[in-house]
DNA sequence: CCATTAGTTCCGAATTTTGGAACTATTGAA
DNA sequence: TTCAATAGTTCCAAAATTCGGAACTAATGG
């Protein structure tokens, strides 16, 4: 957490799968399994973006991702980075809540 | 600034250059001049870059640019972007001054 | 009107992102 | 065990984006 740049947080949220993903993951009580986010609104996300997607979001210090059998169980590594960048998580996902969806 | 999208705010941002300048921007108590940030840091940034640079944090809605005379004179928007996305901006300056640079 | 300063535009090269195909890992059944 | 199925990863070439030098435009002051 400590080598966890501010810059590659921004860069993660700044694609809108990426964005839609963590909102999710940061939203729900539970761990959430990579496939579940096999299409974002109407769009299909091929299997192998996702996967990068997941890994940019990981290398950012965003999430947390466990093998779970044959699955990933992702988490939101929100504390952490609170305690890191205090007050930078919540702003980012209330202004995600406030921006008028038109993609 | 209605169509300012959190997306294009992160992009801008993510760019340790354009955070550079944007953070000067926002800091100084008067406008900046864009061959101000011919050089950030040791680094050297072309004109051309300079001035895409720019228009990506002017597009982004989190500078405006008038020209005066030969020179443009850039000011940050932070009030305006406090209205649409309240807190994000200061956190997000919060979490540069935290950042332990090292580009 | 010319020289100078400040930025922009153009455009090819370098870098990054995307996504299909093949691969690996784990499990549950036969 | 072996096989099939599910869930992700890796590879790599095509598509998209960014970078930066050279030429261009705009404004000012001799």
């Amino acid at each position: 957490m400590d080598d966890v740049r501010l810059e590659a947080i921004l860069h993660a949220l700044s694609d809108p799968v990426r964005a839609a993903i963590f909102v999710e993951i940061a939203g729900a009580g539970c761990s959430q399994i990579c496939s579940a986010f096999a299409s974002v609104g109407d769009r299909v996300i091929p299997k192998s973006s996702l996967s990068q997607h997941f890994k940019a979001l990981r290398e950012a210090g965003l999430i947390r991702s466990e093998r779970h059998g044959v699955e990933m169980r992702n988490t939101s590594r929100c504390s952490e980075v609170e305690e890191r960048f205090p007050g930078l998580i919540p702003a980012i996902l209330n202004a995600h809540a406030r921006d008028i969806r038109r993609t």
